[in-house]
DNA sequence: AAATTGTAATGGTCTAACCATTTTCATTTG
DNA sequence: CAAATGAAAATGGTTAGACCATTACAATTT
């Protein structure tokens, strides 16, 4: 019902007065707040206090410090820069597994490329076309090229994911990207077979969103990620 | 391919070390770091950069400041407040629009279905006729307590999220459902008929989930959230 | 025993100064 | 004249020391 009446912190004040301002769209992308010296008169506190508001702003992703002249806390375009990062503080916090990640990872691409295929137009498919050549190239080359081919892979999902067109499937790959990719030492060992086979999956997958059959695309994607997962299980066990 | 040179702020730098500190497990959940004047002392540095610093883990979510003798900064358990805080400044921003979002939950509500349905114990399903008791309750009163039926439905998919065992699910559900349901007040003024279909919904998926049919509780949780969506769309526009 | 009060630890804020970086623009130099 | 140079000013980054506000806990009083 109530929340907790608290804040007796001054910069707290300011923070929510700053925010407001930027939030109702006063203060535009590429505006610059008053410098510090000048605040600490508009709000009459001490220019440590500003600069505590200011570094809370600075986290929160609404302002951005640029120094020397002319300086100052400039408005930022709000990015997914900052709900990424806290997103994977609560997924290092709360000691996800490997299993947790891989399975929310399944589902998801399943839907980002079911998405890829009911939306993607000439020039995503030439984009695709192209990571395809370079994931051919290394998966020929064998194993001693996997690290490549990884990054390849990785480069695919973004880009499949890019192709919905929804911010928040871009932001979440990239996290689990992010957090998975330490796990992926394991796959640096997988056979010149076994490179050639997840080729064929990206290549699968391009042909079904090429022809827009949007529950093929959804099941490639999952067995893709399915067969990464297994196999890093694999060798997890025979460690 | 290089990154930004960091800008050499001493802040950021305790920051840094302190973040690694509780990430690798060293400061667990209700350990309190040193007080202000302490990590003055251990770092070598003034009191304001100190505080600048835990003003950066405090809005991290990682810290969180206790007043008074024995007070300081105390490990936090990690939660989802600040993912869901800044996921609500890019809504505010626009960046991210409520069809992202309900397009998003459209396919992850089906990943959960389905695993729950894969997964449900006889525990976890008497724990779901009990919510579906109080929803069918709810939408039998009418359109007067829709909004205690919304917060059933709530419950519901919170619940579902809990069957998968996977807290990936969770955390993600409850971001969105914070996220999502300033928008559902349209949703109030849900006339009767629409109250009962949505009951049914529920029904439905519950019985999926009992006779373990993955693939009808994916089916059927996709077309409930699809239709909240686009109820909310068509409110929008009458106004 | 219970209530009150005092004390010390700790976060919150203030003041005043100096350092570091960057832009601007006048000055020097070729 | 044009380019290089350098001084000045604006601005964020940091420091030091002080005082206030809140709180836990012990000592004192009732």
């Amino acid at each position: 019902m109530f929340k907790p009446a608290k804040r007796n912190r001054v910069f707290q004040d300011i923070v929510e007065q700053i925010q407001e301002h930027i939030l109702s769209g006063e203060l535009k992308e590429g505006d610059f707040l008053p410098s510090e010296r000048d605040l600490q008169e508009l709000f009459q506190v001490s220019r440590g206090t500003i600069r505590e508001a200011l570094r809370v702003l600075e986290q929160k992703g609404l302002v951005e410090i640029k120094l020397g002249v002319g300086g100052g806390a400039m408005i930022r375009t709000a990015s997914v820069d900052k709900v990424t990062e806290s997103l994977a503080l609560l997924i290092r916090h709360q000691k996800i597994s490997l299993d947790h990640l891989s399975e929310f990872r399944e589902g998801f691409e399943g839907d980002i490329a079911a998405l890829a295929a009911e939306r993607a137009k000439r020039k995503d498919l030439e984009g695709l076309e192209k990571i395809l050549e370079t994931a051919r190239t290394y998966a020929e080359a064998g194993q001693e090229r996997a690290s490549e081919f990884l990054e390849t892979d990785k480069d695919f999902h973004l880009a499949l994911a890019r192709i919905t067109r929804n911010p928040i499937y871009e932001a979440v790959e990239r996290i689990v990207q992010e957090n998975i990719f330490s796990y992926y030492e394991t796959l640096l060992y997988m056979g010149d077979r076994r490179l050639k086979e997840n080729y064929e999956d990206l290549r699968k997958i391009v042909a079904a969103i090429k022809e827009k059959n949007i529950e093929k695309a959804r099941a490639l994607a999952r067995n893709h990620v399915a067969r990464f997962t297994k196999y890093m299980r694999k060798k997890e066990r025979q460690e």
